[in-house]
DNA sequence: CGCGAGCTTGACGTTGTTCAACTAGAGTGG
DNA sequence: CCACTCTAGTTGAACAACGTCAAGCTCGCG
């Protein structure tokens, strides 16, 4: 199912900000209690529901954050890009992860042992800090996505996943879609078929351009606007 | 609009845990940057997007935290019993709250200042770890939230809300509910029509009885059988 | 007694889902 | 190399869920 790798932790700490605040020891007592993976895409890298026994670190690729609903879609609470832990309130609570976490890409992790990332949090003020922040964060994120779910009709929706994913998860304009219909839909909240429906409808206004999997936004003012008025 | 208190942290101590691991020397600190006010039901204690410049700790009464949106409804995203702080994401993010904070009941609560809490979280490690416990419960609130509001229908989400209400937020069966309609209405995402809609059919059901705001639940099985079922 | 806020009910319309059929493209095996 | 199957994407029609609107009710309070 998945491959080893071999990276050492100091090449994250140049680009996470996270892993900014850690001395040299402490990055090698992380890197003694690692393990680096390729996933393939579609492949689970955790499951909601199971234990959680050690923290997720995204070093490439995309993943998708959904929880699983008997009987019902699934709804992507977040997309992790590079280089960013998977901040999961589970580890905290119950030691069992709340959400799924699946590669969209080709996409490697290191999977870090718990009781080592408690210990530095404990230990290590600003990392404790830090992380505080991050978890924050996402905090806010999950309110503007439980504010965009409820408070709005398709067309805002599917405005606020539109411009969440551009800047942010893709960076180039226009981009390739990593993504399916499917999961489009899921992190807007609704079935595929209402969110072709809007992508159609969008195309047609000339706000974006969408061929296959090459997604354009072209007026991005506009976007906004429907985001704003749901 | 407010009345000042003049209680001492060492009684809540007491009762909060993340007030235990305080030493009192930390206690003392707190107690003389903070300042204790009495809301009369309705009053707003902080309001979304202004300024967040000190943390809030309900000693009585009881809160309620929601998302306002332009031209729609409000989301209630969870309610505050004593003694708990009010975990908002702001403080660490940009400054600026979130939700709006406004008292249900006559409400007495601790303000206090940003500084002495970060400080806090700074030096008292114990303290930081109690302090990303409570955060991480609250974010799986409020995917469970999310995951209600959006994928179940107006029966299983009103069913969500009283099974969140008792026990937890009221402890005795029945309870004299000291939220408004539109606030039950508001806390399950929909409209406070629909919601009265469905809590006559729970009573004719036999699931529940209310009057006027005197609630009972009758059969607890029947709810969370509906709550899962969606 | 009259007013107003919160609550309740019914009729109606809209939104978005469901279901089913169809298309396009990628992978497989004869 | 061509049928085949399988999956992802697309489209249309019918339907159900829920919101909207409007009217009437209840109860506490001046």
């Amino acid at each position: 199912m998945a491959v080893l790798l071999d990276t050492k932790c100091l090449v994250c700490k140049k680009s996470s900000d996270i892993f900014n605040v850690l001395k040299e020891s402490e990055l090698e007592k992380i890197d003694c209690n690692k393990a680096s993976i390729i996933y393939k895409p579609g492949e689970i890298i955790f499951k909601q529901g199971a234990p959680a026994n050690y923290f997720v670190c995204v070093t490439s690729g995309l993943v998708k954050l959904y929880i699983e609903h008997v009987n019902s879609r699934n709804l992507i609470v977040g997309l992790t890009r590079p280089i960013n832990y998977i901040f999961e309130p589970g580890p905290f609570v119950d030691h069992h992860h709340h959400v799924t976490a699946v590669a969209c890409e080709e996409t490697s992790a290191c999977l870090i042992d718990e009781k080592v990332m408690k210990q530095l949090i404990k230990t290590n003020t600003e990392f404790a800090n830090e992380f505080i922040k991050k978890i924050s964060l996402q905090s806010v994120s999950l309110f503007n996505r439980i504010s965009s779910c409820t408070q709005k009709h398709v067309y805002g929706r599917v405005a606020d996943t539109l411009l969440y994913l551009y800047p942010g998860i893709y960076n180039t304009n226009p981009f390739l879609l990593s993504l399916t219909r499917q999961d489009l839909a899921d992190l807007s909240g609704m079935t595929k078929e209402s969110l072709i429906r809007v992508l159609k409808k969008f195309k047609d206004d000339n706000i974006i351009n969408i061929e296959g999997n090459k997604l354009e936004i072209i007026n991005r003012n506009n976007l906004e606007e429907i985001a704003r008025k749901g």
